[in-house]
DNA sequence: CTTGACCTTACAGTAACTGGAAGGTATATA
DNA sequence: TATATACCTTCCAGTTACTGTAAGGTCAAG
């Protein structure tokens, strides 16, 4: 199979798939004549694997711990590789859901003052917002 | 004021002021005889501003835009401009917190998939996780 | 006169791609 | 045979918002 080909059957971008080669998330591709690569079977699975896993959130280091248990051990280890760190990729999660829920709250917080407070402030910066308030334009 | 001086007062690393001068978010520093940056109380109000809008999460085009109004208008038109963006802003938050969410879900999915299915699956893959399943190793 | 704490610039690296340029190759059609 | 097209190749640059490091200049104190 070409890159091209396989692109269409995992769908991920030959693009990508170049750049999982080259940061040696996939081992070198075999070479055709022409010096085009070349795929099989195998090959395709390892990038279902990883497209499966990338869309799970888990990085490409990660991604590629779980792609060397997969070549060099059985997927026994890959379930006690992921029962381990699955909490740890949901404490991940947890920590950026928190943190935007807090910039949300800030937000409208922010979008509060603004309809609370009086529009035209011209140096009187106590009735201003707090983004207005830091400038001395104000 | 120099930058080492700046950088205690505002809470911003020397690094970040640097660079925020470099992307043209703040102006060219005025320079002593000795070509140190020198910061006055205006420039101090700015890089205020700038950190409030960066940790409301505003990326640093947006941040720009509420500079040049701060600097070129009043702030009447900053409310007016968050006034309008802020829903946006909240959008894309909500966006990023319904992906993680769902990413989320499908770790817990995972998780449990791993927990009642045979932990030895030697050739039989339809008891394997996900990831497992994928791959012709397993 | 040296030590330490500042300051300067410039370049590289981070994560995970994506876009583009410049060029080789294979196939179908005129 | 010429060409159009749709592939393929490599390499370099750009994205976001910084951070790290190196190599070097400046200043005050001991």
């Amino acid at each position: 199979m070409t890159i091209g080909e396989v692109s269409k059957l995992v769908g991920l971008p030959t693009k990508t798939i170049r750049f999982y080669e080259k940061i040696k998330l996939l081992k070198p591709a075999n070479r055709s004549q022409n010096n085009y690569r070349t795929y099989n079977q195998d090959d395709l699975n390892i990038l279902f694997l990883i497209k499966e896993a990338r869309a799970l959130g888990l990085d490409t280091n990660e991604v590629k711990n779980i792609v060397n248990l997969c070549l060099n051990s059985g997927c026994e280890h890959i379930n006690d590789y992921l029962a381990k760190h699955i909490p740890i990729y949901k404490n991940t999660i947890d920590d950026q859901i928190q943190r935007l829920t807090g910039l949300k709250s800030k937000l409208s917080n922010l979008e509060q003052d603004i309809n609370n407070k009086s529009i035209n402030c011209k140096n009187d910066c106590d009735e201003c917002n707090i983004l207005c308030r830091t400038s001395k334009t104000c």
